[in-house]
DNA sequence: TTTCAGTCTGTGAACGTTCCCAGAGAGGTG
DNA sequence: CACCTCTCTGGGAACGTTCACAGACTGAAA
């Protein structure tokens, strides 16, 4: 299959176009002092001879990978039934393959895995980290900042906020948007389910609805689920059984929100009449229930984006990082 | 952050242990021929120094890289709302994590990123590749083919079956269990929504569907889709308009069934009352719609699990492989 | 005793780059 | 004309491994 002839090295390039190593690798590398007549040659040498460059052997002397990690931390088995880290993959993976460098995923389910992601990246396999999802306490964020790498992350790392340069949706606000769209629609009794409080997502939307409900959100009308289906659905569950005149309900994930709205089919509650329902991410299921969600966008391609920027700035020695915080917005459909 | 003495080669390693470079190259690689003493005073050193294998520097000289693409083709942006991928992509990340092999994401999703794949292939920057949903007459393929570099795919690769080794789900068989069982409810005018059938999983799923109902499944009856949930939506319309005295519709995939559901409800059909539905892949959209839907389960982990087999061993060395086709089992829920 | 096979160890040479330094040539300035 | 600076080029050395080979030692067989 395919000749086996020997892949053309740099001295193969060199000889074909009548220069030098060095040369060759200058123009490799866009160095200055490159003569034209040069720079030509060579390239021309590199197409005659398919040379491509064994990132191996440049590894080696530079220390430098061209590689970076994306961490998924999850202690579920949960972690892909979110579409939220989908969207976050694709989008990391195209933006960094613009600048060459390779995706490696990696998942840190339990201490096994992480082990093995704290010995990859010692082992100095990848240039970058680029963390997503991580809970608050992660043993693993510690262990990075001992190890000479570059680090970044989607959504805060509660706790490690100031050295963890991280782009996020702005999950506060989010969630205000939702709580005063309900407020203003006349609902009195409005619960929550939130995420974990260990995850920014969990905190700050929790955070935001009662920004807006003040004491009002009592302990009674917050509950708190896992971001899947399940867990929505029973969080909705004790929700209404603790307090069965809740006449809105917002849901931290969409995907719970799916959940929410089984439990409510399931009580006989008619959604919106009865109860209206909002959920946040605004992810494909949000168009599969019935009814379709109402819940409140985050531009995760922007988010993904953001934090390739400034996981690619952080490996080109940028020193001080400002966080980057996206703007949400409600998106209505027939939940609410 | 972190000491930054330098970090510890092999040379240290063997200094510490008191034994030389090829001992201690010997006991990182499992070689013969090391005595026990040795093998202790390396195992300690290495403990003692923290030392970490550099790849970058064993790659350069065993040409091996220790790393596997999965690529990704896909025409459209749907990539990741079929949960499929995300079954895939984990199990197959954890199986090779646990023989040291990194998995790289690569997304074909359109000639220039095609080009990028080949480049990296070309380079040697990895050992294998994992292709995923690739269709009929993909120029990668044949790109491939060109490259020493060992290929699977999940799914056969229509055309390129003898050459490309792939595990997969009887689609076949999987497509004539729903049907047979539709049959046997007392359907009588059972439609279709196919997938591309320039994939395995259109073409075959088509073929145990008209294995089954043979000349009945008229082309009225027949009906394409993409994958998508909108998709499906459309084609159901379709259908529907065609032959509005349909009672059955077999949908080659969940998502689709969820759109299919959607133009059902919208034209005023009861399901399964008035039109039975079953759905094929058994993801996790088949508990959100409502009904929830009767489908058919592959079981992707294994085919996931086959696949990176095949790859290891194709990597090793081995020749000639046989496809892996694993059974599909239906699994009744309410909308059939 | 000699010979041989098997076990174990050390070392030079390679893998394919980049880095750095030395030096040649061109052009400008005092 | 001497000197300097800037541009451009070539080549030695290093990066950290594995590989192949040579040689030392052991124990058994002839």
């Amino acid at each position: 299959m395919g000749s086996m002839a020997k892949r053309p090295t740099i001295h193969d390039v060199a000889a074909v176009a009548g220069v030098s190593r060095g040369t060759v690798s200058r123009v490799l590398n866009d160095d200055r002092y490159v003569s034209p007549a040069a720079h030509a040659a060579v390239k021309r040498a590199i197409a005659e001879t398919g040379y491509v460059l064994n990132r191996a052997a440049r590894s080696l002397v530079t220390q430098r990978t061209g590689s970076v990690v994306m961490v998924l931390s999850e202690p579920q088995e949960r972690l892909f039934e979110d579409p939220t880290f989908s969207v976050l993959l694709r989008t990391a993976t195209r933006r960094l393959a613009e600048r060459d460098v390779s995706l490696v995923m990696m998942i840190a389910g339990n201490d096994g895995d992480r082990d093995r992601v704290i010995r990859y990246l010692r082992g100095g396999h990848a240039d970058g980290v680029f963390l997503v999802s991580t809970h608050a306490g992660d043993k693993l964020v510690d262990a990075l900042l001992d190890i000479p790498v570059a680090a970044v992350a989607q959504g805060a790392v509660i706790g490690r906020e100031n050295v963890i340069p991280y782009a996020a949706a702005d999950d506060r606000e989010g969630a205000r948007q939702m709580t005063r769209y309900l407020v203003e629609r006349g609902h009195r009794r409005i619960a929550t389910i939130t995420g974990p409080l260990d995850t920014p997502g969990g905190a700050l939307r929790l955070e935001g609805f009662a920004d807006i409900l003040g004491r009002k959100a009592g302990r009674r009308l917050i509950e708190h689920g896992d971001y899947t289906q399940l867990g929505g659905e029973s969080a909705m569950a004790r929700l209404l059984e603790r307090s069965p005149d809740i006449d809105a309900v917002f849901v931290a994930s969409d995907l719970m929100a799916a959940g929410a709205l089984s439990a409510l089919r399931a009580a006989g509650r008619r959604v919106p009449e009865d109860v209206a329902v909002g959920g946040f991410d605004d992810s494909a299921v949000a168009l599969t229930t019935h009814p379709p969600l109402t819940t409140v966008r985050q531009p995760l391609e922007r988010v993904a984006e953001e934090t390739v920027r400034l996981l690619l700035a952080l490996i080109d020695g940028a020193e001080h990082l400002e966080p980057v915080i996206l703007p949400t917005t409600l998106v209505v459909r027939e939940s609410a």
